[in-house]
DNA sequence: TAGAATTACGGAGGACGTAAGAATA
DNA sequence: TATTCTTACGTCCTCCGTAATTCTA
């Protein structure tokens, strides 16, 4: 269970080839056959199946712990990584797509007059932005997600990371304009369950969320995806939204800004869109800079 | 970053010695010494501090993501073992002390004369509950805890372990018969924030538990401990409340069949004393038995 | 000065590449 | 039969133990 071994293990099946991820991970593919046959030797179980490559159930297993492991791994790196680095006055954010709020921006905005900041704002999809943040990709991250009023977001834990919560405001449903629905005051998230949904897992709330959310009043399952969105742009998914594809839950104040589209809010369950901030155990000083600019409050602690 | 080099890390820094560690791991104080001038050289910090041996600051980041490290590990390896483990009509239970209540005995009874099962109960604290069943050493686990009403517990998410609830019901507080407060109807936690606590983190409601829920409440601290209880004995433990070494947390009904001590429901915040009950992603027919009995559903999914 | 960690060094085993051999679509 | 994985084998490097050395309480 070397690390070399479980990134090779990944890689495999992740190209869904030994060669693949040979030439990926700069190795010959004979030290990939090898690396998988000393895992498998190892734990005395055959993990992956050849022609074609794929995951046995022990495979599958493994894979459900691998990806967390080797993230923990380099976040412990990171952590140690980011005690030596020289204080610097350059800030990169990482940022889910709808945690890219005006506020948000407002801050950014805050930052750079009050300081002479250098700032990158990178959007990527919600593990992404996590990975980022624990790797030290990033200085500070923020991921929206939806939750109960004043619940936290379900994020896995990682280790040392602080989160404090930015943001919360009311969270909508998006209607091509003109739709039946689309002049309701609001809608009840349950009675949408069997309508046409955007899978857009990294730019949306995912659908997974929404039924588990939904999950927790009604046992049901629903919110099933007719099409499928990846990528982190937002006026994309508008686009997709407006031309009747299907639904897709945003904040309320992003939504209403988008073109095409009707923005109605969720009235029940009774959730919110929450945004969180996320930053590594001993922030640089522009992080805690912004940070107290976001949340209004000292970035200390 | 070598698995066996993390290991040595977290034994020296246990043991406080490179030989100690060295005889405990089997090696030589010699090999000891390379895996640590190893990880130091890997990492480009000295992470521990000779004579006296300490962690340094780098260190002290490593222990902090280290041991979570391993246990996954564990608990991957242990995961691929169930898939090929013969089918057993032997149950272990790990069970945190305050888990093991009337009703959960009871459904243990009922499995035993259901089915010709060898039971074994192992009561110890929650982190080794978590890790017992996370590793193999137990088919089911019951940790306990508070939370709000129908919150979950906040368990350190560690891989595929699914947890449903068990139980919850009223927390209270233990204090000696005849104390002032011992005839009142309920208390309230927050005002017993500045009493004398035991610190029983084990056996009771850890102190830094209740003062990160009362927390949420009031910003204070607070449940400052005067005496440490370590072990999993609840009699022992009620010996020291009736003492007046301090107060502790249980749930109500254990807490009413103590000697010594009267126990007073907790009114406010509104808390609950939980109880979870953990299994692996594939239990055995025997721990999906006792499931059933215990949450009074099928075992399934 | 004694206890304890480091350094030097050698042998055994492991890791990776080259190249030849099986297996499958 | 071509592609892809496996096996064989040689080399280099790593790992660990013995033993001599340095350090520090």
């Amino acid at each position: 269970m070397d690390p070399h071994l479980l990134r090779t293990f990944v890689a495999v099946l992740g190209h869904r080839s030994f060669s693949a991820a040979a030439s990926a991970l700069g190795y010959t593919q004979s030290a990939v056959s090898q690396h998988i046959a000393a895992l498998e030797a190892d734990l005395g179980t055959r993990l992956v199946e050849r022609r074609p490559v794929a995951p046995t159930a022990a495979g599958a297993r493994l894979m459900e712990h691998t990806p967390a492991l080797l993230l923990r791994l380099d976040a412990a790196r990171a952590d140690i990584a980011r005690l030596h680095r020289a204080p610097t006055d350059r800030l990169v954010l990482a940022c889910s797509p709808a945690a890219l709020s005006a506020p948000v921006a407002r801050a950014l905005a805050g930052l750079r007059t009050a300081s002479r900041v250098e700032v990158e704002v990178r959007v990527l999809g919600r593990e992404a932005v996590i990975e980022a943040v624990l790797t030290a990709r990033a200085d500070l991250g923020l991921v929206d997600g939806v939750a109960a009023p004043s619940d936290p977001l379900p994020l896995p834990d990682l280790g040392p990371t602080v989160t404090l919560a930015a943001a919360e405001e009311p969270l909508a449903v998006l209607f091509p304009d003109g739709h039946p629905l689309a002049g309701r005051e609001a809608v009840r998230l349950t009675d949408l369950a069997q309508a046409h949904w955007i899978d857009a897992p990294d730019t949306a709330v995912p659908l997974e969320r929404l039924r588990a959310v939904c999950g927790a009043v009604s046992g049901a399952g629903g919110f099933l995806p007719r099409i499928r969105h990846l990528g982190t742009d937002v006026h994309g998914l508008a686009a997709l939204a407006a031309a009747g594809h299907g639904l897709a839950a945003l904040p309320r104040t992003l939504a209403a800004t988008l073109p095409g589209v009707t923005a109605v809010p969720v009235r029940a369950p009774r959730l919110v869109h929450r945004t969180e901030l996320l930053h590594p155990a001993d922030p640089t000083a522009p992080a805690r800079h912004l940070a107290g600019l976001i949340t209004g409050h000292d970035g200390d602690s």
